[in-house]
DNA sequence: AGACTAGGTTGACAGTGTAAATGTACGCTG
DNA sequence: CAGCGTACATTTACACTGTCAACCTAGTCT
């Protein structure tokens, strides 16, 4: 297991242990999902460095993670986008694969579905626009799909209210395993069939 | 600020100190909501103890964390009991009622929240009984709402989904400042009308 | 040949969680 | 009243964490 111990990077290739680090990184979240268990020491070495030589190419851990981040939302948009394309043209039925595959993602990957929504650097500096970008793109694919079944009007909120119907389901299997729940599919279907039902937003404004 | 420096506890009250101990933990996470800035030294040093002074009382760390997840969620309840309480006797006011305070109470103590859904005890050793009753107390108090609207049969899924949704927003919204969403009320009219609008849950079992 | 510097390492420091050994004073029994 | 057991706590130590400053080392360019 491990130590890919590579020689030395060549003069122009120093962003080459960039990379390697991030792969690591994302190597042992997959082995164990639990990101405290993560530490500067375990990434470089994995990777065939001291530790010390993260800071070569990040400023601290955090922009490490950070790094992560936009990585695993990419892996994420990628799930997306291949569970969509191989469904019939059906945009409710995209959306339920669309549904499922993020599901299977969080299931499937929870370090790295972890990682994606650890929370914010404290306090001042805020997450940079990479991470939002990346992130915002996966959630587009949402929008998206949401849009060919609502409409552009009430795309967004259609979409961003299944996303968190999503996202509560996964953080909540895994901090709470225990916890009886119903099967994915039949989640998403109730989550696909809310959205189509829902009345159309309240006007412009709320009345009642 | 800070330390109680209360000198030694006497023969029987050596219970004491481990209220103690958890009051100060809860006060720190209250300063600050990051969970993992609440050290075992820190806290040991606001009671007024030195840092080893907390495994007369808990095993670990992970067992003042799961000391702290019981009483959060019981914190939890009351707060849902109590903004039922003062509303008509309409059940799905009530309801509404109940996701705004749960909403409120995930954005006013956003520490607190935070450790009831921290990831439990990697692996082997599972959640104590325990804390897993605390949770559930404060879930059912959304399972007896949700018996007044739409039955009991349909009680449990019905508040597992509105939970959910509420769940995937306090943490989003921790994880992810920046994303825009609608205002708290809104969402929980939406997730009550989503809960009294649903077909009556797929039969007895799964069919199609 | 020699300097410059990109790419890494060494060593140190404060802070973390935890275990083992040690202390200290209360309250009981003789 | 003397003395002992033990409940409550501290001291000391260790491996591990993230981060900083100083150092080395070899490829490239003049």
């Amino acid at each position: 297991m491990s130590a890919a111990a590579q020689s030395r990077n060549r003069r122009g290739e120093g962003e080459r242990l960039r990379d390697a680090l991030l792969t690591a990184a994302a190597d042992l979240l997959s082995e164990d999902p639990d990101i405290d268990h993560l530490s500067v020491r375990t990434i470089t070495a994995r990777a065939g460095v001291t530790h010390t030589a993260m800071y070569l190419h990040f400023a601290d851990k955090q922009a490490l993670i950070e790094a992560m981040k936009t990585a695993c939302f990419a892996e994420l948009t990628q799930a997306l986008t291949d569970a969509v394309h191989d469904v019939p043209d059906d945009p409710v039925a995209g959306l339920r694969a669309a549904g499922e595959a993020y599901l299977r993602f969080g299931a499937a990957r929870p370090g790295h579905y972890a990682v994606m929504f650890h929370s914010a650097r404290a306090g001042v500096a805020d997450t940079p626009d990479t991470v939002r970008s990346a992130g915002m793109r996966a959630f587009h694919q949402l929008v998206d799909l949401a849009a060919a079944v609502v409409g552009e009007a009430d795309a967004h909120d259609a979409a961003t209210n299944m996303w968190l119907a999503l996202h509560g389901r996964i953080t909540i299997r895994r901090s709470m395993p225990w916890f009886p729940m119903s099967d994915d599919i039949t989640y998403v279907r109730e989550q696909v069939n809310a959205l189509t039902q829902r009345r159309p937003r309240t006007a412009p404004v709320t009345h009642e």
